[in-house]
DNA sequence: ATGCCCGGAACGTCCGGA
């Protein structure tokens, strides 16, 4: 029953004593990091080594970079989505682990909008529908999880109407997430809690946001229809939030029954 | 009435985040 979690945790090296805490209690057997904010080189290997998980990085200096931890072997990772023109921003990593193809993916924020970052991030989710196309037409099981920067709905966020022109909650955003829905991918926390609403998965770090509970759901796990026919539980964890030196995102992870 | 940050790079202060 293999458990796949996500996590933005803003910084791999500011963040490793309360990710080595939580993968020691929650034991997830993939573990999919975005925001790592290094370069492959440096990347805490040996710490994680140290606690049983292996790792695949896709990394950059200061900003970005994405990667997979697992107890079991991580094959055949391919870095990036595919690029025509190119992209040198490392927000995509992709590997088979425990019988699933998996990804770890950093959608970009695109604020302003609109604007030239707005119109990067619909170029980039562009490329991840059209990659997801071709994922489905290999018919094997997948996850495509992390940091989606996308409120899928008013639900989804605090203050809908404030939040109405922002890049995350844009119609333009949520057009094309639901394009990747209607290809067929599930939102797993979405399936299993369809009237939830306040259930987030980022608070800012101002105003008080985390004690006050105004926060966004952004993160999110897209199940293949052979992933999701094999849901068993997701959920969002909220405890390392609330940790000193914490990450303004939590963890969010599914249960899925053996491949 | 109102809460205003954090990490990286670099060492002064700005960029990016959402």
């Amino acid at each position: 029953m293999p458990k796949i979690a996500t996590w933005n945790v803003n910084s791999v090296k500011a963040r490793l004593p309360n990710v080595l805490d939580w993968l020691t209690d929650a034991r997830p057997d993939v573990l999919l990091l975005q925001e790592i904010k290094c370069q492959d080189e440096a990347f805490p290997v040996l710490e994680f080594e140290s606690a049983g998980y292996h790792a695949a990085v896709h990394g950059q200096k200061s900003y970005n970079g994405v990667a997979i931890l697992s107890p079991h072997p991580i094959a055949d990772v391919v870095r990036g989505l595919p690029a025509p023109d190119g992209d040198d921003q490392a927000r995509y990593i992709e590997a088979t682990v425990a019988g699933y193809r998996v990804a770890s993916l950093y959608l970009p924020n695109g604020n302003p909008a609109p604007g030239e970052k707005f119109d990067y991030k619909l170029r980039w989710m562009r490329r991840l529908i059209a990659h997801a196309g071709a994922l489905l037409a290999s018919g094997q099981a997948f996850v495509l999880a992390g940091d989606y920067n996308v409120c899928p709905t008013d639900i989804d966020v605090y203050d809908p109407v404030n939040w109405r022109a922002d890049a995350l909650c844009r119609p333009e955003s949520r057009a094309l997430f639901r394009q990747l829905s209607h290809l067929g991918l599930t939102d797993a926390f979405r399936a299993l809690h369809p009237d939830e609403p306040h259930r987030y998965s980022f608070w800012d770090y101002q105003a008080g946001a985390w004690p006050r509970d105004l926060g966004l759901r952004i993160d999110h796990l897209m199940l293949s229809p052979q992933a999701a026919d094999r849901l068993v539980a997701c959920d969002i964890d909220k405890a390392p939030r609330g940790r000193d030196k914490a990450s303004d995102h939590t963890p969010v992870w599914i249960e899925l029954e053996d491949q």
